[in-house]
DNA sequence: GAAATTAGAGAGCAGTGCTCTTGCAATTTC
DNA sequence: GAAATTGCAAGAGCACTGCTCTCTAATTTC
């Protein structure tokens, strides 16, 4: 009985998902900034008011959608990187990066608005750092099973000094265990190196340089990963 | 005469000044998707459609304020290059790079602007693809006259041929001439290492993991200098 | 079944980019 | 120097935006 007719609370969480995936339909075509409420009210067949029932704001509207995509990213990311034998981190990184690329390149309006500009007068709130960091521990923890499985003690010891208290180190204490703090600043280079190259290739920077993007993407990873990665932590490094 | 009272012509020319000076200022304040002509022409104290006369849609007036900007932030780096000498390409990178992490800083919407999401919709007309290529210039000329002045041949051999074909060489033959292929392909991944570390740091995603920004871009910058350096182009790596 | 809660409709406010017409002033033309 | 032309700003108006408020109808709660 109760099943034919969804419940009211039901009924409320289905059209939470309605208007997101009308949003998500309209972003994709117009972007995140040029997303207008009434616009997905008429594309629901509803009226633009009826939308502040379930978000009381446009930006929280849009926090809903970040959450999201972050989430779908880290996924996306996850899944390619499992794809890969685990004593291979070279490999792993790859993966990763290159999905993440590819999820960017099917989801542009999406990948901006993660890390486009922010937007001015929109401060992220508390709950949208998690699901962010999900994506770069897709990354570190690749790293960090890397230097698990290895020996190697010190490598890069000429930077070490110099990196030594850059980072808080107690938020990648726990990320990070067992890894040298000289890496783990240099993963967060290896971070900003990938999400980098990804905005420069889709923001239209590399228009007139870069002829095949492909490659010139897969190396920039390899060499960012020869920072990261423990000396004989794998197969020699491929193509 | 004709010098006490502004000419049409220099009238014209005043106001479009006033009128990007205006924009400007509110952009600081509220960011570029923030920035509406009718607040512009409110503030000059002047109705808003006499803002048409001078730029015929808000896109134009976007459009001036990148190439402003593109051209205020190249003089800056460029400037902060030169003070080097030039027998220490190593100092004079770290000197732009800085220079350009400063001025993103002093100008974060303006950063925004340049190196953000594009806004959607938006197509960058032609003539802001010069001045936002002097900005790279300087990086890559850096590099092309350390490479001038050096003996050093073929470095880094190993990558030669995996990078071999990945840039449009039409553009960066005369751009970087001397300088070897796979060295001109890594000169592009420090550029976008410079700007994603840039924009990561002010988007915000390093909250929470780097404690010094300072001295943790100073490395970053350091380290992928090592790419795309000669052998022998100067003195030894610093600090 | 009465009371309380909730969803949607509709009107309305202040803001936006942009267009068009109107009047006035400065410049060019003759 | 008078006349025609051109450039500028003003103001009204259109279609759009986010958001608020009130009202009605439906559902859930007790």
């Amino acid at each position: 009985m109760s099943e034919v007719r969804p419940t009211r609370a039901e009924a409320r969480l289905l059209q939470i998902e309605r208007i997101k995936s009308t949003s998500r339909r309209l972003m994709a075509e117009k972007g995140a900034p040029g997303l207008s409420l009434r616009e997905v009210a008429r594309e629901m067949g509803v009226v633009s008011s009826a939308l502040y029932r379930y978000f009381p704001t446009r930006d929280d509207l849009l926090t809903a959608l970040i959450v999201d995509a972050y989430n779908d990213l880290g996924d996306f990311a996850e899944r390619a990187a499992s794809r890969v034998p685990r004593d291979d981190p070279r490999r792993q990184l790859q993966a990763a990066a290159s999905a993440i690329r590819k999820w960017a390149k099917s989801n542009p309006h999406e990948y901006a608005l993660l890390y486009g500009s922010p937007v001015p007068g929109y401060e992220a709130p508390l709950f949208t750092v998690e699901p962010a960091a999900r994506v770069a521990l897709v990354l570190s923890s690749i790293i960090t099973e890397a230097w698990r499985h290895s020996n190697a003690e010190g490598r890069r010891d000429d930077i070490g000094e110099t990196l030594r208290g850059v980072l808080v180190t107690r938020t990648l204490d726990g990320v990070m265990p067992g890894v040298p703090e000289p890496v783990r600043a240099l993963s967060l280079m290896l971070w900003s190196q990938i999400f980098g190259c990804i905005s420069f290739e889709l923001f239209g920077h590399y228009k007139g340089t870069v002829r095949n993007a492909n490659r010139f993407f897969a190396i920039v990873v390899d060499e960012t990963a020869n920072l990261v990665l423990p000396p004989d932590g794998g197969p020699t490094r491929g193509t």
